[in-house]
DNA sequence: CTTAGTGCAAACCGTTTGCAAATGC
DNA sequence: GCATTTGCAAACGGTTTGCACTAAG
């Protein structure tokens, strides 16, 4: 039984005339195996072991047929890093960012999706996606803050 | 009468422990004069027709101080361009971005900026900065698109 | 057999860094 | 004088491109 992803993508390559490949197919595969947030770094390095052939090109030139299929869901952060998640019947949310650890968050608010479509209304603005990134400090980080505060200030002492 | 942005700026300076120079005077200088939206590039332009003798590197070095010190907000796009626009004394605002003419439309939502505050507040989550960006099209494309697709349907009968 | 895809190396682009000389304090 | 800043050139890092070769249809 094969993944309905699979039939998209091929059927996104046959719509447009493009032409199916061991490495596009590798790198689907180990794209769906992935769950969460990964780079492309991290996916070369899945690929590479299955199939040191594989270059870096083939894996960035395959997630963009993935993003443009909608498997594929490309995420930008301020330091540079991109990060890919899957799209195809994920419901869509936005997140929080840990500027200490880099942790990220999902959260959804269908009344900011709905602030969002008046918002759009008003300046007659057609739009085609968001991204909504809050960045600050995560539970985890502000404890461990916390603590080399007090350990700072017994040293002090 | 000097303006109260180059007071604060002197202070971030002194505060620091850095030292007040010509070049950080004019790019200050320049900054101020601006209004909207300007990349590092448009800055060094005017900054370089003023004092060819200012490097890039400077225009840079400074625009982290002017963001440090809140005179200076710094937006990231998709596809890798890095704008800057006031922050002191400006009311926090979104953007719109249309992504056929690069238009920015400011955008500001007092329920938004609500609903934000109670998901962090579920998250533990302690914000610092945020960034909410809604791509597509701005209604002047759209009737450019609009136009355009008439035209091709005249020409093909 | 024709067209698209591949891997490699080189190019790219905006940004950052190492450094010796210059400048502010 | 001492530390900081400057401009330059070189490095950087992630991504894209040109090209000769390979593989899909």
């Amino acid at each position: 039984m094969e993944r309905e992803e699979k039939q998209i993508f091929n059927e996104h390559l046959k719509r447009a005339g493009l032409k199916r490949t061991t490495q596009r197919d590798l790198i689907l595969d180990v794209f769906l195996d992935t769950e969460g947030h990964v780079s492309s770094e991290d996916l070369y390095s899945i690929i590479k072991a299955k199939d040191p052939s594989v270059g870096f090109t083939t894996v960035y030139r395959t997630l963009k047929l993935l993003k443009e299929c909608g498997l594929a869901r490309e995420l930008e952060f301020h330091d540079g890093r991109t990060l890919y998640e899957h799209d195809y019947k994920h419901t869509h949310h936005d997140h929080l960012i840990c500027t200490g650890c880099g942790a990220l968050i999902e959260f959804y608010s269908e009344q900011i999706e709905q602030l969002q479509d008046e918002i759009v209304r008003h300046y007659h603005f057609k739009p085609l996606h968001h991204s909504h990134r809050i960045f600050g400090i995560c539970a985890e980080c502000q404890k461990a803050q916390k603590a080399a505060a007090a350990k700072a200030r017994a040293v002090s002492k």
